[in-house]
DNA sequence: ATGAAAGCGCTAACAT
DNA sequence: ATGTTAGCGCTTTCAT
């Protein structure tokens, strides 16, 4: 064991080493001795050298001369929260897999940043990006797509066609959670909405309409309130719900976190879940089993999100061509629990 | 708006364009046209000429001349865990405000992989490095430091002097947990223990001993059980324990995770939070206040933790020498719910 | 079967 | 005040 502080090993010096040049070096090391016809006991020379020198080429120089970074960009609205986290999971270890990194990034739920972040990463070259756009800003994103990026949008995807974009599928899912509600006798629903104008709220709350239409029940907007998919958004509207509304039986959160601001709310106002109220929210949790009244859901299967964007992703790399179908729909899952009971 | 497709500008064409040279323009462009006395003229020429093109330099190229990458590893034993991601994101963003970019890597709790992820984010030549160790295994890192390269590890630190890391304070956080429990009048308390061979592990047990000891009260190793931080664990744990140990009224779960197994486990066997059993867990969760009995715990502050170890990360990388204190503890904070009573 | 040399896009030392 | 040149470490074409 040397104590010396270990330089970085070039190529050249391996070659040195090796008695070879370097052309040599590159060759036998990057298996093309055989193409190359170069004699297997220079191979082996070459092998020995650069592992007793623990040389480990620079994949700068080397994606520098192949223009291949073989880099990843992911850019996500917050890296904390355990829905982006489990997609920037999924993406990390498929990328992993096939010999691609990740550069991960937090726009902070600013559409500014977003824009920012992704310059910066076409600036380092980047071979393909994912993105979980912000908002409803998307001219920088259709911009990278007409430069032949290869890009493929999660969970926030836009209805524009030329976009590749993977989503739940928020309808049918907010669909199947009203009938939930309906079937176990509420008429009066309130709704706890999330961001107003992203595709994913916009889509639910069609799919709450064609679940009360279903019924021959007409949709009523002002049942509907709600601004952000964060606790404070989910305890502002549930209590202004719940206090002008107090015919209102049911609540359908767009969120867990809506969900938990309905669950604060409910109690100060003395409502009792499931007795005094029922509840379902959308996005099942691992602590959902387990409050003090069981919470129904409507689970997205985050990690198939994940996995089916950077598969497609890295099929547009190594194609070369976008893929025919544009929209990838994942379907979601009906969770039952306790905290839906007929009304009172 | 060109409906053509960008091909990536370089400098060599923004000096064409601009009637100037490639050094010329490299000075004009990044803000040395002052110390080089470029006329004003020429860098305001160069410039224009930038914007009309849209160049934006490769970072890849730069990298390879400066030497200087700009570029920060993190390998994480589990992305989407709620704890890690935290600490990816703070580590994101301070690195973002410093014009670095981070290559977040998981290493599947694996300590090879681990091993083999810093080698590759060495290839790449990152200025830094975050781990989150999996293991006990340590000689990879240790090795790293020998080659200068900033290092900080995070939550799962070594006992190590030669590295520098950033934990909660689990010692102190585990002995004022268990005081909770014996201040409410619990004589004989469980353990649902976590990876046992981990430095956290490790200190929180020591932290309980304290505690015990404080009381005149001895140490039976007997009372605690588990092997990992979770579910599974917690629950297998909290069973054994509870069906063997009857007398026990107080479970102490060295996570939340141990304390979700703990909560099936204690329904499974009729025991009710907090009348027939108390609780405590380390960790909190957004929705520990809204359980059937709101969880007491030990909170880590793990933002803090991700900041700590960002600062320290990017200060050693600046001045090019490791801090003088090599092991920094951040305090927790014991949060005070209803599934702690007196015993029966 | 191997070497020399060019070049990826940039910066900086060295000319003028 | 600006141009010329070398070189970061690698791969690959072209030569022998």
């Amino acid at each position: 064991m040397s104590k010396s502080v270990n330089k970085t090993i070039t190529l050249k010096e391996v070659a040195a080493a090796a008695g070879v040049s370097v052309s040599t070096a590159s060759r036998a090391l990057s298996g093309k001795a055989e193409a190359y016809r170069i004699s297997s006991a220079t191979e082996q020379s070459v092998r020995k050298a650069a592992e007793k020198l623990q040389f480990s080429p620079s994949l700068l120089a080397r994606s520098l001369r192949s223009q291949q970074t073989k880099l990843l960009g992911v850019v996500l609205p917050n890296v904390a929260n355990p829905f982006f986290a489990a997609i920037a999971r999924e993406i990390t270890l498929a990328a992993e897999e096939e010999g691609y990194s990740v550069l991960l990034t937090d726009s902070q739920e600013n559409s500014e940043t977003e824009a920012r972040l992704v310059d910066q990463l076409q600036a380092r070259q980047i071979e393909g990006l994912v993105v979980c756009p912000v908002g409803i800003e998307n001219r920088h994103l259709k911009s990278l797509a007409k430069q032949k990026l290869p890009l493929v949008l999660v969970d926030r995807g836009f209805d524009d066609p030329a976009l590749v974009s993977v989503t739940s599928d928020h309808r049918a899912g907010a669909r199947e959670g009203m009938q939930q509600l309906l079937e176990a006798g509420h008429k009066t629903i309130g709704v706890l909405q999330g961001l107003p104008k992203t595709l994913p709220n916009r889509e639910r709350l069609a799919g709450v309409q064609a679940a009360l239409e279903d019924q021959g029940l007409k949709y009523d907007p002002s049942l509907i309130a709600g601004h952000n998919f964060d606790e404070a958004s989910g305890y502002a509207a549930a209590k202004i719900l719940l206090t002008e509304r107090p015919e209102i039986t049911a609540l359908f959160a767009f969120s867990n976190q809506n969900a938990l601001g309905a669950l604060r709310a409910a109690s100060e106002l003395g409502r009792t879940i499931p007795d005094d109220l029922s509840l379902i929210a959308f996005d099942d949790h691992p602590f959902a089993a387990y409050l003090a009244a069981p919470l129904s859901s409507v689970s997205q299967d985050v990690n198939q999100l994940g996995r089916v964007a950077a598969r497609l992703l890295l099929e547009q790399i190594r194609t070369g061509t976008p893929p025919e179908q544009k929209h990838y729909q994942i379907p979601v899952q009906l969770i039952q629990r306790a905290s839906i009971q007929p009304p009172a």
